[in-house]
DNA sequence: CTGTTAGCGCGTTCAT
DNA sequence: ATGAACGCGCTAACAG
């Protein structure tokens, strides 16, 4: 911003014929100051429409009123529920909050770590999952060491292998055996997997605990029934089609998407193909996001309390943690509705 | 934040043994430094682990590369897809956007804007629509005047009567008109609408806009069948509910939910009560949020460039204007889709 | 209770 | 090409 003529704490002061120091005093009720004064300070500043430079503020040494959020992608409601948490318990907080959308490009995440560092942010929260990637965590821990060695909080949502922050950790890996293991109770037998990008550490938790279920089960998960794709809408919605190109007999009888917005995706290539759901095939999500209720058929899901998570990952900020990274664990649930049903043509064994 | 022993550009040119100026110069590339000088100074910094001070900077005159964002509810899906837009193009030009969350409340949003300007922000976006009220708009006026007479830019989406700010202004009236005018094609004559808190000059143009265009048809809509309810999915569920209590013969055959979401919990409140959609009546939404396609039946809706919104509010927010307001008109576009049909007993005037 | 003054960390003239 | 010094706007010691 081309600095315009800015309103200085100097000019209010001139302005009420009181020291600097004085009108400080008053603007902060740092110290209590004679009423006349402090009534002169006031008009002066509201007459000037003055506003305090917060960056003078900050680096003379006061407050830091400001933490970073850094989210992948605000438009997925899953992380803007999230966000959402966060912001209440800043907004609560009295907090200013720098809210950035990497739109899931990894690299851009460090960079603004690194913005946010030269913020002097008092605390970073990292919203979404983590990379599986050396390299990316090496460059990540290269921000958040030195951010925290001078005091900055750090905090995530979801498993971060390599950093050492203190976490709010969903039970993606129960949530989904659970959700595994109800889906089996229901006579499923074969499975298909919609699965994101696997160096996504939330995607990969949630198919080894749905896969692993399924084994404790006795019931097969070939890798050809883990379909690799986006992690949105889109991706469900084209994994889905790629099923529907098999033979009939050869398709699950049900389908983990590994989140509601893909199981969305899936459940719409479903409907314009003209396949029954749960008639001809079962489908259910993860996340549990607000709409998912209200589709029909309601999808079957498993419960994250989204806004909690943020919630619980900003509390986590904001009060100094000790030695090491702590962690909080919030469970799922599975949450079963229309979306499943028993399968119409039970599998028998080969 | 309880400033710890930060690194300062002082440490850094004294471990590379130059001076501060020198130091400045290779870390901003202002000026040519010998090559080895240049080596030293970078090492030393990366070996520190050096942040710059952002305030310092700023301070000292340099730029500010941070825009403000104040957004009414980023959990909504309409204001995070706007908000999605606005980051895009903040993104694309290097700028860090700070997102306030308002949780609707018009106090906060006031205050939020003061804390930007404190920060220097060099611009500040509004998302979302305004408050139709006098001492609001006085309120917000004697932050936003003074802000913009330094040289602070200012936009907004959605209609600010009182605020003389650059604007991008969805086509909500023609819009609605639009929409009501197919509902009146298709044969309807008997309609209501959900309406959220008529403040909002969003919910107004909107509500106007569908009425007159009925008036313009000949087809009454009467003070009792404008419901108003609160702006979201659970007021459109509440308002459904309070039709469905009147007897049959006096229901609409058509419903008009001011918002997807809001048609989103009409449409949950009809199923609930074993209305058929759109057999037994009609309902249709505005705004075009991604999910609404994916619904069943997919809702009729109004679609609004979400996204571009954003984008091009960003966009007014970084040329600097010139002398009077500018207004972006963007257009609004029905998409007719399975949740609404003829009406099965067409009604015959009185 | 009030005013004066010294930094906070950095960009930027000025000399060199 | 490099270094010394000033000032951005403010808070917090220190005097008075």
């Amino acid at each position: 911003m081309k600095s315009g003529p800015h309103v200085t704490l100097a000019d209010v002061a001139q302005s009420a014929d009181v020291s600097l120091a004085t009108a400080s005093r008053v603007l902060n009720g740092t110290a209590s100051v004679r009423t006349d004064l402090r009534d002169r300070v006031m008009s002066a500043a509201s007459e000037l429409a003055y506003a305090p430079n917060a960056h003078a503020q900050a680096l003379a040494g006061g407050t830091h009123r400001t933490v970073g959020v850094i989210c992948h992608d605000v438009s997925d409601p899953y992380f803007s529920a999230v966000a959402g948490g966060v912001m209440k318990v800043a907004n609560g907080n009295g907090l200013l909050v720098m809210l950035a959308d990497t739109f899931r490009d990894p690299d851009r995440e460090v960079a603004y770590v690194s913005a946010l560092r030269a913020q002097r942010a008092s605390a970073i929260v990292l919203i979404g999952s983590a990379f599986e990637d050396r390299s990316w965590e090496r460059a990540m821990a290269a921000e958040l060491d030195p951010y925290r060695r001078v005091g900055g909080q750090v905090a995530a949502v979801s498993r971060h292998r390599g950093l050492k922050v203190d976490t709010v950790l969903p039970d993606n890996r129960g949530g989904a055996a659970a959700l595994a293991k109800a889906l089996v109770g229901l006579g499923h037998k074969r499975f298909a997997v919609l699965a994101g990008p696997a160096r996504l550490t939330t995607v990969c938790d949630r198919v080894d605990g749905f896969a692993e279920e399924l084994a404790a089960h006795g019931v097969p998960l070939s890798d050809e029934d883990v379909l690799e794709t986006t992690f949105d809408r889109d991706g469900g919605y084209e994994a889905a089609k790629r099923l529907l190109e098999r033979p009939k007999r050869r398709r699950p009888t049900c389908v983990f998407a590994v989140t509601d917005l893909m199981a969305i995706g899936a459940l719409a290539a479903f409907r314009e193909a003209g396949v029954s759901v749960p008639g001809e095939v079962s489908v259910a999500g993860f996340d549990n996001i607000p709409v998912v209720r209200d589709l029909t058929p309601a999808l079957t899901t498993v419960a994250l309390p989204l806004e909690q998570l943020g919630e619980r990952a900003m509390d986590l900020a904001l009060k100094a943690s000790g030695t090491r990274p702590r962690t909080v664990r919030l469970g799922a649930e599975v949450v079963l509705r229309e979306s499943t049903a028993r399968p119409k043509r039970p599998h028998r064994p080969l």
